[in-house]
DNA sequence: TTGTATGCGTTATCAC
DNA sequence: GTGATAACGCATACAA
């Protein structure tokens, strides 16, 4: 039952020549090999079904012809997409893996994946914050052994690094915000320590001192849905003032917030203004489409393969341009509002 | 600057034994090696930095401890979730390939990823026709091999298998449709030929049939928002008579429906009832909340994984029930409603 | 317990 | 062009 796959051999006995020959014809340069020979192992290797192992391949050669894809959260399908994409143009196999935002599994998973030799390591959306010596010292040491790396959204280490200006998006969207003729904010930012979401925070307040207005509330979340949910909950509870405008640090904290409100009877866009940022696919399929800073997160993962791919040892940072989308969740403010 | 990576031979020169001892120290039966040159091979790992190569690993053993994940869409990810955190738990990694529907890519996926012989191969997803002999002789070839084989959604092939009953899911929801008081359907199907969205169909119709009722106007479309989108538009241009359900096949397209609606100044659930399938996420974020068909997709995950891992060669057909949610986009039917 | 020798499936280096 | 033969990095049967 359980036969042995065909090996190169395998294919060379059945065609009447010798395994370097099969070899050539199959994978080497074929031009220095007959056409009669090429033929005849071609046919051979179809008829037994061949499959050149990979992994022996590999150990001969020293190449692996594959990329390691490490993100934190696999909910974002179109970083992967774009990266595959660009990838497989490149005639190279992708393995994806999962922190689950744990920086432990990170390191353990970058440690792991090392052992595959793969061409090149790209980590997204990675905190390579402080504590983070172990990590950086493995992608080190991976990057000493030829190995290339790319990083997505942490700029600041010695790697290529694609990434968007959160602060600079922020700034934007609350000037644009201020000039819809939004007064009085409230924001609801991530865990506190995450980069992303302080940069978002500190560029929001950074745009509204520009025109002269300031922060009122802020709660801290998880990066969640319900994270959204609760924080909004408790602002509800512990009165808004008078409030027109509640910034959340990403989408799905948004989406959250908004199925707060509707909980408490109040109507996301007329009672209360709601923005959020990343420009998700949920932002526009919810009611009323979600104010936001669109992130060209397909494009991310196309330019950080890239990246990776680039001959060089390619440490630029590729900074991408992000896009605020004024929508109907943040209608412009005419008449007086009671909150 | 590139210098290659320790091997064994480094670690054990460095720890002053012989390779075999640094390899049983390393990852073979611990046990076999004492106490102190156990230490100093760790040791010298450790200095040295060294990393398995699981190429070498793979052709020197003949195991990968490695599992190929075939999906056609990225854009679930809670399949893919369930799939790795098995996986992982049995100290595999996951390698994830992506079809973007194409039959052919599938095929030449399939192929190329029977390259890294990995202990299993799970294919999710719903194939378009019967014209797939090829692909069936490329599993059949890699399991008479030794490789697992696990499918998902496609029951009818001898492998295990992990599905839900579409048809019967289907009627159900029907039922419960015109329990609520509905009795004028349309629906939004798949392109045809689409194995998923043919059940479906026919189970809703069958469920209709059961009550009395008939399917009014029925649509094909792409599976995707736009399509939803395009379908219902088209189906409002053309008038929908006395129609107070839209049933659309799944809930990207049920979501895509919604917003045509809306763009037609009509509002869902209140003007048109609309029911979708599958529970995605954006099912709870839209307004109103989509009534749907819940599918475990992350079970499905699990379960599919286990099947592949499970020792024998498994083909039983694991079915995971599914469940009916009513939400306010279908709300009771009290009064007369004018289309 | 440890080391030597051999093999895994390929590719690369030679000769021929 | 083609075929022996030696690598590649690691695991294991066998000896010691």
């Amino acid at each position: 039952m359980t036969e042995q796959a065909p090996t190169l051999r395998d294919v060379a006995a059945e065609a009447g020549v010798s395994a370097a020959t099969a070899s050539r014809a199959l994978n080497g340069s074929t031009r220095n090999v007959s056409e009669e020979k090429l033929s005849r192992v071609v046919q051979a290797a179809t008829k037994l079904g061949y499959v050149p192992n990979l992994s022996a391949q590999a150990t001969a050669t020293g190449s692996t012809k594959t990329v390691a894809l490490i993100v934190h959260d696999i909910a974002d399908p179109y970083f992967a997409a774009g990266a595959i994409e660009v990838a497989e143009a490149a005639g190279l196999t992708v393995t994806m893996a999962v922190t689950d935002r744990s920086p432990d599994r990170e390191l353990h998973i970058v440690s792991t994946l090392r052992g595959y030799r793969p061409d090149a390591i790209i980590l997204a959306g990675s905190r390579i914050g402080d504590n983070q010596d172990t990590l950086v010292e493995e992608l080190r040491a991976y990057q000493d052994t030829g190995g290339r790396v790319a990083l997505v959204s942490q700029p600041g280490l010695p790697y290529g690094t694609v990434a968007i200006d959160n602060r600079r998006a922020a700034e934007d969207l609350a000037i644009a915000l201020v000039t819809r003729g939004y007064r009085r904010f409230a924001v609801l930012r991530g865990p506190a320590g995450l980069r992303t979401s302080n940069d978002r925070f500190d560029g929001f307040r950074a745009g509204l001192t520009q025109t002269g207005v300031e922060v009122g509330h802020a709660a801290e979340a998880d990066f969640t849905e319900d994270g959204g949910h609760t924080a909004m909950t408790d602002l509800l509870r512990s009165g808004l003032g008078a409030t027109d405008l509640v910034f959340a640090v990403n989408d799905v904290m948004a989406v959250g917030a908004m199925r707060a409100l509707r909980d408490a009877g109040l109507v996301p866009g007329r009672d209360l203004a709601v923005a959020g940022f990343d420009d998700i696919s949920a932002a526009t399929d919810v009611t009323p489409a979600l104010t936001t800073v669109q992130v060209p997160t397909r494009t991310m993962g196309v330019r950080a393969m890239e990246l990776a791919l680039s001959g060089e040892d390619n440490r630029e940072v590729v900074w991408l341009p992000t896009n605020v989308v004024l929508r109907e969740s943040t209608p412009r403010v005419t008449t007086n509002r009671t909150p």
